[in-house]
DNA sequence: TTAATATATGTTCACATATTCATGTAAGTG
DNA sequence: CACTTACATGAATATGTGAACATATATTAA
């Protein structure tokens, strides 16, 4: 009895130029790598809301945490991660630190996700 | 000795009219999870890769474990996930099944947030 | 029918991560 | 100076999640 139980299939597929075109299409590791943290940056509801809070304008942590209805550790923390995955960016004045959309690229992806959604949930075949 | 250790900054902080346009341009709550829930699914190095290997031209299976050189079970969770999250579409055709890109949107998401991480890797200022 | 191939799915486990609570720090005020 | 305010951060905990392994399903062929 054969145990040939394969993870891969064995023959070269059935697109092998197909396949070679798209391995050779294939972003470099390291900006796929830095892709997937981007977009796991952005994939938090806490986060997300966010964003769309900063969408038209700065807004100071304490404004943050009036429009969340959340705590301000909590704000913190997650503007920790965006600040790190350079998704936004601060700007100290007195006692008050104002947060924004770092440029317009991730302004880009909220308007382009969104429609997608939106998309999605009326049903578009 | 007062304790009033609040967590959120109790006058009505320092824009009451920016939090209010701020709190009225805010996207319905459903749309905010959605939202963070297809970057959470866009949120994962062997999914990007996926998406990557996809941009140019449908590909089976089979052929995506070659491009990502792991084992067809891993690969078929993570299509699960794409699936589930209308980021990727099926197509069987015999015993294969062939992937490709949801829309237009998933291509310009992978698109723009490659440009951002390019960007922020070569130090744009 | 039996067997083989292509893909999907259930389970387990190690690890990541969001929230809460407590505390720390920096800037302004009296 | 002491005190308050705005924000950051560390620790603990609970929940989520990706990978590996085993197995199930579906399609085709013999």
């Amino acid at each position: 009895m054969p145990e040939k139980r394969a993870d891969v299939c064995q023959e070269e597929c059935f697109h092998p130029e197909m396949l070679a075109k798209a391995k050779k299409a294939m972003l470099p590791e390291e900006t796929l790598h830095d892709l997937a943290e981007l977009f796991k940056a952005l994939g938090d509801h806490t986060r997300v809301k966010i964003l769309n809070a900063l969408h038209h304008s700065e807004l100071c942590v304490c404004d943050l945490t009036a429009v969340l209805e959340m705590n301000q550790s909590a704000v913190s923390h997650q503007l920790r991660v965006l600040r790190a995955g350079k998704i936004v960016k601060s700007r100290k004045e007195g006692k008050n630190v104002f947060y924004s959309l770092d440029d317009v690229h991730i302004q880009r992806l909220i308007e382009i996700g969104s429609e997608h959604v939106i998309e999605q949930v009326h049903g578009k075949k």
